[in-house]
RNA sequence: GGGCAGGUGGUAGAGAGGUCAAUUACACGUGGCUGUAGACCACGCGCCUUUAUGGCUACGGGGGUUCGAAUCCCUCCCUGCCCA
């Protein structure tokens, strides 16, 4: 189980300064949680990863199931002993992936669209590549074709399994695209795994309710009063927020108004550093983001002064590191744009590890710094 | 000296008379990426412009055949292998 409290609230927006305690330690709140899908945070040791001031890892249920098989994983003594990880860790129900390998690939959609988007999911839309049905859904594997079911009571069971700190109900992630119908049928739907979600958990782990409604504000609120309602040990916000950052903002805080202020709410797949102000003013705790490992692999590095693309020749001869007085492990080493620009080129995985370190610890040292901030009641 | 095989865009390598400014791959360039399908994807990549069912110059050099040549013929130059 886990406990929350709040240290601190702010006197300047919703934001809360808080710790986040589990079997697996405690977590400084607001905290950026590292993507480990796969059980890795992709290019990184688990010690390298710690080394990054990262708290807390997400993996992913859907992905952990279909490969290696939450059985290996139990006979290997669990996520945390397979990987190393001595820290907290939570799990995604699979509920992306309704999404992602559903509506997602069909319409090469994203999960946050730059602009309005046509609604062109309408109620009684089904994906090609997988069956949404009321009891859960059928998936095609990626890796073989196999067809693999996921129902809410399947992912808690598997989650279980795996054991990771805190799990997440199963949901259906609607796409942007989505018209109100759609979104409105779907989320009866995912408030009623939700409750079999709850209701399928055997163990000690904590559960996390996911509240969904896509970009639509009413449904928004339906969502947060229906899912606060129904005893989750925490909350996740997912889905999209509409087509720019100040409806996410509205839509983030709207969402955090209606849930319990002694619980912990988690923002699924979000953000961008500018978004991460954001979410910590509306409220939010802790967020996952593939961002930084995601962005690390294609050579893109974060600075405070914006992205900075390690692909192009004009880095070559540059000696400097990525960020001067930067203190993550691959700044504070020395290694130059010029070298991880090289290795990028040669396709070294270094590179990708060289970058994926400096993200982290990116993302997390401006996290620490709005933590900072909310000591200080600047925010 | 003789014989054989070749010379195509940054590189490798297709094409064997019109549908070729030339398949493809790599390299290169520019964008994209938000609970990870994706160490990935998209687009561009001779030059010019009024960006078009546009113009110009191009498949080693020169000459020829043909309505039309990267593709056929002659010749020169160069490269590789084999024989002397």
């Amino acid at each position: 189980m886990i406990g929350f409290r709040a240290e601190k609230m702010s006197g300047k927006s919703r934001a809360r300064l808080g710790v986040l305690e589990t079997p697996h330690g405690v977590i400084e709140t607001p905290a950026f949680v590292p993507v480990a899908t796969q059980g890795t945070v992709k290019t990184l040791t688990a010690e390298q990863a710690l080394a990054t001031g990262s708290q807390l890892l997400i993996c992913n249920t859907f992905h952990l199931h279909l490969k290696p098989g939450e059985e290996v994983v139990q006979a290997q003594g669990g996520l945390h002993e397979m990987m190393k990880w001595p820290r907290p860790l939570m799990t995604d129900s699979g509920g992306y992936q309704v999404f992602s390998l559903g509506f997602g690939m069909d319409h090469n959609e994203r999960k946050v669209m730059k602009a309005e988007i046509e609604n062109k999911v309408k109620a009684g839309a089904k994906p090609k590549n997988i069956k949404i049905t009321e009891d859960g859904v059928y998936f095609r594997s990626p890796i073989n074709g196999d067809e693999i079911f996921i129902s809410p009571k399947e992912s808690i069971r598997i989650q279980e399994v795996l054991g990771a700190d805190i799990i997440y109900a199963f949901d259906e992630c609607t796409p942007p695209s989505a018209n109100y119908e759609y979104t409105k049928k779907s989320l009866v739907k995912t408030h009623r795994w939700a409750k079999e979600s709850l209701e399928a958990r055997r163990g000690e782990q904590a559960i996390y309710g996911i509240v969904q409604g896509g970009k639509y504000m009413d449904l928004r609120e339906e969502s947060a009063r229906h899912i606060a309602s129904l005893g989750f040990d925490g909350f996740g916000i997912g889905g999209e927020f509409g087509a720019d950052k100040e409806t996410m903002r509205q839509m983030i805080e709207t969402v955090v108004t209606h849930l319990p202020e002694e619980k912990p709410r988690h923002l699924l797949g979000i953000g961008y550093p500018e978004d991460i102000p954001i979410a910590i003013a509306a409220g939010v705790d802790t967020f996952d983001c593939i961002v930084p490992t995601h962005f690390a692999r294609h050579g893109v590095a974060f600075t405070a002064v914006g992205k900075l693309d390690l692909n192009k020749t004009v880095h070559l001869k540059d000696a400097s590191v990525i960020e001067a007085g930067c203190g993550c492990a691959t700044c504070a080493a020395g290694y130059s744009k010029g070298y991880i620009t090289h290795l990028l080129r040669a396709k070294e995985i270094l590179g990708f590890t060289l970058i994926t370190m400096h993200n982290l610890h990116y993302f997390n040292m401006l996290v620490a710094g709005y933590r900072e901030k909310i000591k200080n009641g600047e925010l």
